[in-house]
DNA sequence: CGGGATCCGAGACGATACTG
DNA sequence: CAGTATCGTCTCGGATCCCG
């Protein structure tokens, strides 16, 4: 009976292994692309509903097109992002959000309500800072 | 009784005016700052607990002091960290989170320990889009 | 419409040296 | 010890053009 906790205790190793804090560490990129400039933005947009390419653009105001879908291959090799073609004319590719994109993004959005909600305190502090 | 409510209403709209999802919204750099490269780790790591900087620049497998040094400026401009400068020789200058920053520190946690488990899922949907 | 390819500037980042 | 200053590298990111 030992095959089955073999199984956990290797996925186990594999979790502490993942700890951000260490340098070189796999869990790091994917924090990267997840909480990066667009990366965040995207996956809090794409919570809205599946959207194609052209119309997600426009949900996350200001992203270039060429960091959109550079954004949006990270986050399909990372798994959190589902890409569908259609073979049509003229093309068709929606992009929607797997399991596991879903929760990672409703954690994400409620760190985004959080920080909003401090925000005027946020800019209290700044124009503190400012006059000294 | 219009008193109250033109109060509630102005931080409505305030934070209506602090949508990540609009350019040019100081929530935007906020939200940088805060889960950056580095920002995300300095807040997690003084969750820990108060640090000098070489003490939190440990915790922080791989920061260089250049990028430390910013990182805190950051967040201590935010507001998040507290900066508290002992007189003495050799200098000493302690690092701790504000009751903001904890919070925000705890949301940030929660969200990596969720990123961290799902680890596993995230190599093998790499490893699958490698082979294509 | 949904991208890929390319160019280019600005800023991020790290290593090192120096200071109070 | 806790930074600042300087420098070089390298990536990010936007603009533009192009293709299926």
């Amino acid at each position: 009976m030992t095959e089955p906790n073999a199984a956990e205790d290797e996925r186990r190793a594999a979790a502490f292994a993942f700890d951000v804090f260490a340098r070189e560490c796999p869990s790091r990129s994917v924090l990267e692309h997840v909480t990066g400039r667009w990366g965040a933005l995207v996956l809090a947009g794409l919570r809205k509903g599946p959207a194609r390419f052209n119309s997600l653009r426009r949900r996350v105001d200001g992203v270039s097109e060429k960091m959109l879908a550079q954004t949006l291959q990270s986050l399909e090799r990372d798994g959190f992002v589902h890409r569908e073609v259609l073979a049509v004319l003229p093309p068709k590719v929606n992009y929607s959000l797997t399991p596991m994109g879903e929760s990672t993004a409703d954690h994400l959005l409620a760190f985004i309500d959080h920080l909003e909600s401090q925000m005027p305190a946020v800019l209290e502090a700044r124009r503190r800072q400012e006059q000294v």
